[in-house]
DNA sequence: AATGTACTAGTACGAAAGTACAAGTTTGCC
DNA sequence: GGCAAACTTGTACTTTCGTACTAGTACATT
């Protein structure tokens, strides 16, 4: 009665239901059944996968975090593409802005890493990505507050819905960007 | 048996033990049950007060909101009596920070007003606020870039639990400012 | 003083949750 | 074929929750 077994796959539909899932009712609204019904497994699955409910939230968060700053690999080759730093970075940040349910889950993670040590190095990992990558195109200090910048922005335009001023964006992006340290 | 009555101290009390939890379990963390023990009240008082965890959480989340925007007034002060206006400002930030409770509760209310947009309104009005304030000292649109900036590094502090970069905000910001739209 | 309204406080109830578990099934290995 | 380990699945147990409700108490108004 049970078809072909695939406990890979399975695990993966799992996280990806979880994925799917935090953008709807928040990291902390997660629960087993939901998770399982969305993911189309039974109840016990989720657990046979995932000892607690922690396990199963950090491990959906981790795919988030890994798949957005798997992100930053186009961030990189358009930037080597482009001649306008500024203008390209804001026009990726639109871009990125554009899958709103992965820029909600980054979101998500920032808030959860606070209570939540050990998630800390997952909420890091776009933010450094972001000033890794801002750094061969400034100084430090500037690369940092171009990576603020962005953030800030992105946080604005999730919670008010409102879409991204990519022109402004640019704008401020370039002044930052030109700033020494 | 019942003491003194006091209706408006015990709504205020309530709020305030909200405002108290959030920063401890999240807005989705709250329950009619911890508040009322915070607050040390029955649980048939928060009910009373409060016909749903819905309106609880709400009135928590405005008082916490009012509260914040009202500390700009403080802001606008500064801002007057200093010459250096991106300094203050970095410096303003970082005193905001000081009190980590009420910035995670303001960035609690950020994410919360994602899926419920009847606080929305209030989740702008810190970032609002800010805006109008630089408004005196640049035009509208590096205004708002300055604002992203602050609430990005305030998103970061808190995430990572590291403190503000301060000089290096106060260059980002002297940068964004001078821009021109 | 009486009287109705606002408030108090403890309890109860149904729903939903995390997690555990037992019994059965598939799979890889000898 | 036989067997152990991995996986499946449904159910059950306990806790905790939101909310409702009842019986009573204080207070303002007359």
């Amino acid at each position: 009665m049970t078809g072909r077994r695939d406990p890979e796959g399975r695990r993966r539909a799992i996280i990806e239901a979880a994925c799917a899932l935090i953008p709807e009712v928040g990291v902390g609204g997660l629960t087993h059944r939901a998770v399982a019904a969305r993911a189309g497994v039974p109840l016990g699955a989720t657990t046979y996968y995932f000892a607690t409910l922690d396990d199963l939230s950090r491990a959906a968060l981790a795919h988030a975090a890994r798949s957005a700053a798997d992100g930053l690999r186009a961030w990189r080759q358009a930037l080597r593409a482009g001649d306008d730093v500024a203008a390209t970075v804001a026009a990726l940040t639109e871009e990125y802005l554009a899958d709103r349910d992965r820029a909600l889950t980054e979101t998500e993670l920032y808030l959860a890493a606070v209570r939540r040590p050990e998630l800390r190095p997952l909420a890091r990992a776009w933010f450094d990505g972001l000033v890794d990558l801002l750094g061969a195109y400034a100084d430090p200090g500037a690369a940092e507050a171009a990576a603020f910048l962005i953030d800030g922005a992105l946080l604005r335009a999730l919670s008010d819905q409102r879409p991204l001023d990519t022109a402004g964006l640019a704008t401020a992006l370039r002044a930052v960007l030109r700033a020494g340290a």
